[in-house]
DNA sequence: AGCCAGGGTCTGC
DNA sequence: GCAGACCATGGC
Protein backbone atom coordinates (compact mmCIF):
# COMPACT_ATOMS: atom_id res chain seq x y z
CA UNK A 1 0.00 0.00 0.00
CA UNK A 2 1.34 3.54 -1.37
CA UNK A 3 1.57 6.16 1.16
CA UNK A 4 1.70 9.81 -0.34
CA UNK A 5 2.39 13.37 0.99
CA UNK A 6 1.33 16.05 -1.23
CA UNK A 7 3.52 18.90 0.05
CA UNK A 8 3.75 22.61 -1.28
CA UNK A 9 6.75 21.63 -3.72
CA UNK A 10 6.70 18.41 -3.46
CA UNK A 11 5.05 14.89 -3.42
CA UNK A 12 6.38 11.97 -1.14
CA UNK A 13 6.05 8.63 -1.46
CA UNK A 14 6.30 5.83 0.61
CA UNK A 15 6.20 2.06 0.60
CA UNK A 16 6.91 1.29 -2.97
CA UNK A 17 8.29 -2.27 -3.71
CA UNK A 18 10.42 -3.09 -7.36
CA UNK A 19 11.33 0.38 -7.33
CA UNK A 20 14.49 1.45 -8.17
CA UNK A 21 14.90 4.56 -10.77
CA UNK A 22 18.36 3.58 -11.59
CA UNK A 23 17.33 0.58 -13.10
CA UNK A 24 13.97 1.78 -14.22
CA UNK A 25 15.54 4.77 -16.54
CA UNK A 26 18.32 3.34 -17.35
CA UNK A 27 17.54 -0.06 -19.15
CA UNK A 28 17.12 0.89 -22.47
CA UNK A 29 13.51 1.53 -22.88
CA UNK A 30 13.45 5.54 -22.50
CA UNK A 31 16.18 8.29 -23.41
CA UNK A 32 15.83 11.31 -22.43
CA UNK A 33 16.62 11.12 -18.48
CA UNK A 34 19.82 11.84 -16.78
CA UNK A 35 21.16 11.86 -13.52
CA UNK A 36 23.27 13.79 -11.35
CA UNK A 37 23.84 13.52 -7.75
CA UNK A 38 21.02 11.42 -7.25
CA UNK A 39 18.40 13.42 -8.75
CA UNK A 40 17.01 12.12 -12.30
CA UNK A 41 15.84 14.79 -14.68
CA UNK A 42 13.78 14.47 -17.67
CA UNK A 43 10.88 16.01 -19.79
CA UNK A 44 6.94 14.67 -19.08
CA UNK A 45 4.36 16.02 -21.23
CA UNK A 46 5.93 19.28 -21.43
CA UNK A 47 7.36 19.59 -18.14
CA UNK A 48 10.49 19.28 -16.71
CA UNK A 49 10.25 16.77 -13.96
CA UNK A 50 12.82 15.97 -11.29
CA UNK A 51 12.64 12.62 -9.12
CA UNK A 52 14.71 11.23 -6.27
CA UNK A 53 14.24 7.26 -4.54
CA UNK A 54 15.73 5.92 -2.41
CA UNK A 55 14.57 2.17 -0.93
CA UNK A 56 10.75 2.68 -1.23
CA UNK A 57 10.59 5.85 -1.10
CA UNK A 58 10.12 8.59 -3.75
CA UNK A 59 10.45 12.20 -3.81
CA UNK A 60 9.13 14.02 -7.00
CA UNK A 61 9.86 18.01 -7.12
CA UNK A 62 8.00 20.96 -8.48
CA UNK A 63 4.95 18.54 -8.10
CA UNK A 64 1.18 19.20 -6.85
CA UNK A 65 -1.27 16.23 -6.63
CA UNK A 66 -2.85 17.22 -9.93
CA UNK A 67 0.18 16.65 -12.06
CA UNK A 68 1.00 14.12 -9.75
CA UNK A 69 -2.40 11.77 -10.21
CA UNK A 70 -2.38 12.67 -14.14
CA UNK A 71 1.05 12.64 -14.93
CA UNK A 72 3.90 11.22 -12.59
CA UNK A 73 1.80 7.99 -11.30
CA UNK A 74 1.01 7.01 -14.73
CA UNK A 75 4.24 7.52 -15.92
CA UNK A 76 5.72 5.49 -13.28
CA UNK A 77 3.27 3.02 -13.34
CA UNK A 78 2.66 2.98 -9.27
CA UNK A 79 0.26 0.92 -9.60
CA UNK A 80 0.94 -1.92 -10.73
CA UNK A 81 1.66 -5.23 -8.77
CA UNK A 82 5.27 -5.38 -9.50
CA UNK A 83 6.13 -7.48 -6.36
CA UNK A 84 3.87 -9.93 -7.55
CA UNK A 85 5.78 -10.19 -10.94
CA UNK A 86 9.11 -10.17 -9.46
CA UNK A 87 7.97 -13.71 -7.16
CA UNK A 88 6.50 -15.40 -10.31
CA UNK A 89 9.63 -14.79 -12.53
CA UNK A 90 11.83 -16.04 -9.69
CA UNK A 91 10.36 -18.89 -9.17
CA UNK A 92 11.58 -19.61 -12.80
CA UNK A 93 14.86 -21.67 -12.89
CA UNK A 94 15.86 -20.07 -16.06
CA UNK A 95 14.88 -16.17 -15.40
CA UNK A 96 15.56 -15.70 -11.99
CA UNK A 97 19.26 -14.50 -12.70
CA UNK A 98 17.61 -12.22 -15.03
CA UNK A 99 14.91 -11.10 -12.19
CA UNK A 100 17.54 -10.81 -9.41
CA UNK A 101 19.73 -9.13 -11.37
CA UNK A 102 17.88 -5.85 -11.50
CA UNK A 103 14.35 -6.44 -8.95
CA UNK A 104 13.73 -2.81 -8.84
CA UNK A 105 12.86 -2.45 -13.34
CA UNK A 106 9.74 -1.36 -13.94
CA UNK A 107 7.79 -0.62 -17.20
CA UNK A 108 7.15 3.56 -17.99
CA UNK A 109 3.84 4.37 -19.81
CA UNK A 110 5.72 7.01 -22.07
CA UNK A 111 4.20 9.21 -24.23
CA UNK A 112 3.18 7.08 -27.19
CA UNK A 113 4.08 9.42 -29.64
CA UNK A 114 7.49 10.54 -28.27
CA UNK A 115 7.76 6.34 -27.80
CA UNK A 116 7.17 5.70 -31.50
CA UNK A 117 9.41 8.70 -32.83
CA UNK A 118 12.00 7.31 -30.01
CA UNK A 119 11.90 3.62 -31.58
CA UNK A 120 11.93 4.26 -34.87
CA UNK A 121 15.30 5.89 -34.13
CA UNK A 122 16.55 2.71 -32.51
CA UNK A 123 16.21 0.78 -35.64
CA UNK A 124 19.78 -0.35 -36.58
CA UNK A 125 21.48 2.13 -34.19
CA UNK A 126 23.18 1.62 -30.54
CA UNK A 127 21.66 3.52 -27.46
CA UNK A 128 24.33 6.17 -27.13
CA UNK A 129 23.41 7.30 -30.53
CA UNK A 130 19.54 6.93 -30.24
CA UNK A 131 19.74 9.53 -26.66
CA UNK A 132 21.50 12.03 -29.11
CA UNK A 133 19.73 11.67 -31.81
CA UNK A 134 16.61 12.18 -29.59
CA UNK A 135 17.99 15.10 -28.13
CA UNK A 136 18.41 17.11 -31.30
CA UNK A 137 15.19 16.27 -32.17
CA UNK A 138 13.70 17.82 -29.39
CA UNK A 139 16.14 20.59 -29.53
CA UNK A 140 15.71 21.66 -32.65
CA UNK A 141 11.97 21.37 -33.34
CA UNK A 142 10.27 20.85 -29.42
CA UNK A 143 9.28 23.88 -27.83
CA UNK A 144 11.56 25.12 -24.70
CA UNK A 145 10.21 24.52 -21.58
CA UNK A 146 13.32 26.43 -20.09
CA UNK A 147 16.91 27.18 -19.95
CA UNK A 148 17.55 23.96 -22.01
CA UNK A 149 14.72 21.60 -21.73
CA UNK A 150 12.49 20.64 -24.34
CA UNK A 151 9.18 19.91 -25.13
CA UNK A 152 9.24 16.37 -26.76
CA UNK A 153 8.15 17.78 -31.06
CA UNK A 154 4.43 17.99 -31.60
CA UNK A 155 3.28 15.49 -34.70
CA UNK A 156 2.24 18.74 -36.13
CA UNK A 157 5.40 20.82 -36.19
CA UNK A 158 7.35 17.08 -36.86
CA UNK A 159 5.21 16.53 -39.70
CA UNK A 160 5.37 19.95 -41.44
CA UNK A 161 9.27 19.20 -41.64
CA UNK A 162 10.96 17.70 -44.56
CA UNK A 163 14.09 15.19 -44.52
CA UNK A 164 16.16 18.30 -45.01
CA UNK A 165 14.74 20.21 -42.30
CA UNK A 166 15.63 16.70 -40.07
CA UNK A 167 19.43 16.78 -40.97
CA UNK A 168 21.10 18.48 -38.67
CA UNK A 169 19.35 15.70 -36.33
CA UNK A 170 21.54 12.73 -38.09
CA UNK A 171 18.78 10.56 -38.56
CA UNK A 172 19.99 9.41 -41.32
CA UNK A 173 17.85 6.71 -43.48
CA UNK A 174 15.32 6.68 -40.56
CA UNK A 175 13.98 10.82 -41.25
CA UNK A 176 11.96 9.78 -43.74
CA UNK A 177 10.03 7.29 -40.98
CA UNK A 178 9.71 9.90 -38.33
CA UNK A 179 8.15 12.41 -40.79
CA UNK A 180 5.31 9.92 -42.09
CA UNK A 181 5.01 8.92 -38.62
CA UNK A 182 4.32 12.41 -37.41
CA UNK A 183 1.73 12.56 -40.65
CA UNK A 184 -0.02 9.70 -39.65
CA UNK A 185 -0.33 10.64 -36.47
CA UNK A 186 -1.56 14.26 -36.91
CA UNK A 187 -4.35 13.29 -39.24
CA UNK A 188 -5.52 10.74 -37.19
CA UNK A 189 -4.67 7.78 -39.71
CA UNK A 190 -2.60 6.31 -36.29
CA UNK A 191 -4.85 7.19 -33.13
CA UNK A 192 -3.34 5.94 -30.14
CA UNK A 193 -6.45 6.22 -27.75
CA UNK A 194 -7.81 3.49 -29.90
CA UNK A 195 -4.83 1.63 -30.55
CA UNK A 196 -4.37 1.35 -26.75
CA UNK A 197 -8.40 0.14 -26.50
CA UNK A 198 -7.44 -3.20 -29.23
CA UNK A 199 -5.60 -6.34 -28.20
CA UNK A 200 -2.31 -7.11 -29.07
CA UNK A 201 -2.21 -7.91 -32.31
CA UNK A 202 -4.95 -5.89 -33.57
CA UNK A 203 -3.20 -3.28 -32.01
CA UNK A 204 0.61 -3.95 -33.98
CA UNK A 205 -1.53 -4.21 -36.97
CA UNK A 206 -2.78 -0.31 -37.20
CA UNK A 207 0.68 0.82 -35.94
CA UNK A 208 2.58 -0.88 -39.00
CA UNK A 209 0.87 1.23 -41.27
CA UNK A 210 3.88 3.35 -40.44
CA UNK A 211 6.48 3.59 -43.34
CA UNK A 212 9.44 1.97 -41.13
CA UNK A 213 7.48 0.82 -38.73
CA UNK A 214 7.61 -3.43 -38.51
CA UNK A 215 6.58 -5.90 -35.49
CA UNK A 216 9.70 -4.91 -33.47
CA UNK A 217 9.23 -1.21 -33.31
CA UNK A 218 5.53 -1.96 -32.49
CA UNK A 219 6.00 -3.85 -30.11
CA UNK A 220 7.98 -1.64 -27.77
CA UNK A 221 5.37 1.86 -28.95
CA UNK A 222 2.33 -1.10 -26.83
CA UNK A 223 4.95 -1.97 -24.13
CA UNK A 224 6.57 1.20 -23.06
CA UNK A 225 4.36 4.09 -24.76
CA UNK A 226 0.72 2.28 -24.36
CA UNK A 227 0.91 0.46 -21.35
CA UNK A 228 0.58 -3.34 -23.03
CA UNK A 229 2.63 -5.58 -20.48
CA UNK A 230 1.91 -8.57 -23.39
CA UNK A 231 3.99 -7.29 -25.71
CA UNK A 232 7.14 -8.56 -26.11
CA UNK A 233 9.52 -7.13 -28.36
CA UNK A 234 12.29 -9.18 -29.86
CA UNK A 235 15.48 -7.66 -30.85
CA UNK A 236 18.90 -9.33 -31.87
CA UNK A 237 19.63 -9.70 -28.10
CA UNK A 238 16.23 -11.01 -26.91
CA UNK A 239 16.03 -13.43 -29.85
CA UNK A 240 19.33 -15.09 -29.28
CA UNK A 241 18.90 -14.97 -25.22
CA UNK A 242 15.46 -16.56 -25.93
CA UNK A 243 17.31 -19.39 -28.50
CA UNK A 244 18.64 -20.76 -25.38
CA UNK A 245 16.26 -19.58 -22.86
CA UNK A 246 12.92 -20.65 -24.03
CA UNK A 247 13.18 -21.38 -27.86
CA UNK A 248 9.69 -22.15 -27.85
CA UNK A 249 8.57 -19.35 -26.35
CA UNK A 250 7.70 -17.71 -22.90
CA UNK A 251 6.18 -20.16 -20.46
CA UNK A 252 2.05 -19.45 -21.06
CA UNK A 253 1.79 -18.31 -17.34
CA UNK A 254 4.29 -15.50 -18.06
CA UNK A 255 2.14 -14.20 -21.59
CA UNK A 256 0.17 -11.74 -19.16
CA UNK A 257 3.52 -9.82 -18.41
CA UNK A 258 5.48 -11.04 -20.92
CA UNK A 259 7.22 -7.33 -21.43
CA UNK A 260 8.11 -7.06 -17.97
CA UNK A 261 10.40 -10.59 -18.30
CA UNK A 262 11.62 -9.11 -21.78
CA UNK A 263 12.82 -5.86 -19.78
CA UNK A 264 14.36 -8.65 -17.23
CA UNK A 265 16.19 -10.65 -20.00
CA UNK A 266 17.15 -7.01 -21.95
CA UNK A 267 18.91 -5.38 -19.19
CA UNK A 268 20.41 -8.40 -17.59
CA UNK A 269 22.28 -9.68 -20.60
CA UNK A 270 23.34 -6.12 -21.34
CA UNK A 271 24.75 -5.26 -18.52
CA UNK A 272 26.40 -8.73 -16.32
CA UNK A 273 28.89 -9.05 -19.06
CA UNK A 274 31.88 -7.97 -16.68
C1' DA B 1 39.28 -1.29 -42.28
C1' DG B 2 35.52 -3.60 -40.97
C1' DC B 3 31.92 -4.69 -37.85
C1' DC B 4 28.04 -3.68 -35.11
C1' DA B 5 24.22 -1.07 -33.21
C1' DG B 6 16.85 -2.38 -29.06
C1' DG B 7 15.14 -3.09 -37.83
C1' DG B 8 12.55 -2.38 -41.97
C1' DT B 9 11.88 -2.30 -46.92
C1' DC B 10 12.41 -3.97 -51.29
C1' DT B 11 13.72 -7.26 -54.59
C1' DG B 12 14.24 -11.78 -56.48
C1' DC B 13 13.57 -16.58 -56.16
C1' DG C 1 7.52 -17.50 -47.42
C1' DC C 2 12.42 -16.38 -47.16
C1' DA C 3 17.23 -14.93 -47.84
C1' DG C 4 20.13 -10.95 -49.09
C1' DA C 5 21.26 -6.14 -50.24
C1' DC C 6 20.71 -1.81 -48.70
C1' DC C 7 19.78 1.92 -45.82
C1' DA C 8 23.05 6.77 -42.61
C1' DT C 9 25.85 7.41 -38.83
C1' DG C 10 29.36 6.88 -35.39
C1' DG C 11 32.17 4.25 -31.96
C1' DC C 12 35.32 0.71 -31.33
Amino acid sequence: MLNITYGKESVNVIGLNNFCLDEILDCGQCFRWTSCDGVWTGVISGRVVRLKGSGDKLCVYDCDKEFFDNVIAPYLDLYYDYEAVHKSVLQDSLLCNAAKFAPGIRILRQQPFETLCSFIISQNNNIPRIKGIVSRLCEGFGEEISDGYYAFPTPDKLSSLSVDDLAPCRAGFRAKYLIDAAKKVADGTVNFDEISALPLDEAREKLTVIYGVGNKVADCVLLYGLGKKDAFPVDVWIGRAMQTLYPEGLPAHMTPYAGVVQQYIFHHIRNSEK
